[in-house]
RNA sequence: CGGGGCGUAGUGUAGUAGCAGCACGAGUCUUUCGGGAAGAUUUAGCCCGAGUGCAAAUCUCGGCGCCCCGACCA
């Protein structure tokens, strides 16, 4: 992408009443808008990191055999009464011309619970995977922290069903390791403890996957010899000690909730009278779990984890492109080198961005380059054209290297 | 929902009753081009409504909105 044609413009201070990291450097950087508190727009830089996200998601939950479907956002009053959620205070209810009502969906148990019902009869249909990558309404009274806590969503979760308790315990743990597959992939790897959370009334426990930062607003006692998170909640239930070790010495840390999973067992499947036949014929109530991953608050969350002073620096994996390839000098020689170079890597298929900008000073660029927080920064000016070379920094190291022109090909590999 | 802060141009800021100013940005031209250029020129603003007053960005009331702390977040 050359970036004389992104339609956006990088601020050169933050909007003053953005506090948290990830708004000021997002919103600087036109990766997004914000169209009121809690609801922002994903504009071209900020949507390609979106969709990379999406697609190891996408590419973990697929895995495990998750099958991918979209369900309605607009939903009938009548399925929430049958649960008792419809005057859930985090749901947005609203009424057409007729006075019906309806419900924006701030979970989906109540469609896809219903909804599998109608295709499983017998154990052989048993178990299933559904999952949706979609908008989630949810009326916070307090949004906050830019993209950590909003009122409008993109949710990754997924619904299971299972014949009985053990099946569901064990696809349980398989969620759990792609999860950490895809905080691993996202660059949140060795800050992310499983944590445990209370269950509600339906399990004791539920896990939460928990980053370690400083402007987390949830704390978690964490075990450093278990790796384990135990949640504010359940702390004094625990005793104050890990449960699975006994530890007392327990740290207290700042963290993002980045992912939640539950063991619902039959608490919506009873409801909505989900039942199957065994082996025997015998009629069994079937076993439920479900797990969501916030698409935004992780990506808030990665640029909470990984910035300095200049800017963002992406994770690999999920940076916008791969390659911030700058120009510097007007000269023709200068510009139709980049211009080679641009195109060769598109030919590689490696992902760059074009700082093809005129007018613009090197300081400017590299100022910008930063901000953006592209993994590796390569330039070409007057200056290393005289030695045949291009120049390479990565954004997280200070070390410039020059290389060759010819060993560009190989280098890149 | 309780508490606090705030609302002046695209962004940041000055102005607390008497001509709305500055910087950056953006546009045009020229010169520049390795860490946030220079000159010339142009552009753009008091959140909304009511009140007080000769006069309101400024005072009063109401509304709307944003941020922060807390509560809430199966």
């Amino acid at each position: 992408m050359r970036q004389s044609e992104i339609f956006t413009k990088i601020l050169r201070e933050a909007p003053k009443d953005e506090l948290s990291i990830n708004a000021q450097l997002l919103i600087r950087a036109g990766f997004v808008d914000k169209l009121m508190a809690g609801v922002y727009s994903y504009l071209p830089l900020g949507l390609l990191v979106f969709k990379k996200i999406e697609n190891i998601i996408r590419e973990e939950i697929n895995n495990i055999g998750g099958q991918e479907v979209l369900l309605p956002v607009l939903h009938p009053k009548a399925l929430w009464e049958k649960t008792g959620r419809w005057q859930h205070e985090e749901m947005f209810r609203l009424k057409n011309r007729e006075e019906k009502e309806f419900s924006l969906g701030w979970t989906h148990e109540e469609i896809v619970t219903p909804l599998v019902k109608n295709f499983v009869n017998s154990y052989k249909d048993l178990p299933v995977y559904v999952y949706q990558i979609q908008d989630k309404f949810r009326d916070e009274l307090r949004s906050k922290s830019g993209l950590l806590r909003g009122r409008e969503f993109v949710m990754k979760d997924l619904y299971s069903f299972h014949a009985d308790e053990k099946d569901l315990d064990s696809y349980y743990e398989k969620v759990k390791i792609a999860y950490f597959k895809i905080f691993e992939r996202c660059g949140l790897g060795k800050d992310t403890f499983l944590t445990l959370a209370s269950g509600g009334t339906f399990s004791k426990y539920s896990h939460e996957f928990q980053t370690i930062t400083p402007a987390g607003e949830d704390e978690i006692y964490l075990c450093p010899k278990c790796n384990l998170g135990i949640n504010k909640e359940i702390i004094q239930e625990e005793k104050n000690q890990c449960p699975e070790c006994g530890n007392k010495k327990l740290e207290i840390r700042k963290s993002i909730e980045v992912g939640n999973i539950f063991k619902l067992k039959d608490k919506y499947t009873k409801v909505f009278d989900f039942k199957f036949k065994d082996k025997e014929g015998q009629e069994k109530i079937v076993m439920m779990g479900c797990y969501g991953i916030g698409l935004g608050r992780l990506m808030g969350t990665i640029v909470e984890a990984h910035n300095d002073t200049r800017g963002m620096i992406w994770p690999e994996e999920v940076a916008p492109f791969k390659v911030h390839l700058i120009k510097i000098g007007e000269s023709l020689e200068v510009k139709s080198l980049a211009e080679k170079i641009y195109q060769d890597l598109q030919k590689q298929g490696i992902e760059v961005l074009y700082d093809d900008r005129e007018n613009k000073t090197a300081g400017e660029k590299f100022a910008e380059a930063d901000l953006i927080g592209i993994p590796l920064r390569m330039v070409v000016s007057e200056k290393t054209l005289k030695l045949d070379s291009v120049e390479m920094k990565k954004r997280t190291e200070e070390e410039i290297k020059l290389i060759k022109i010819n060993d560009l090909p190989q280098f890149l590999n």
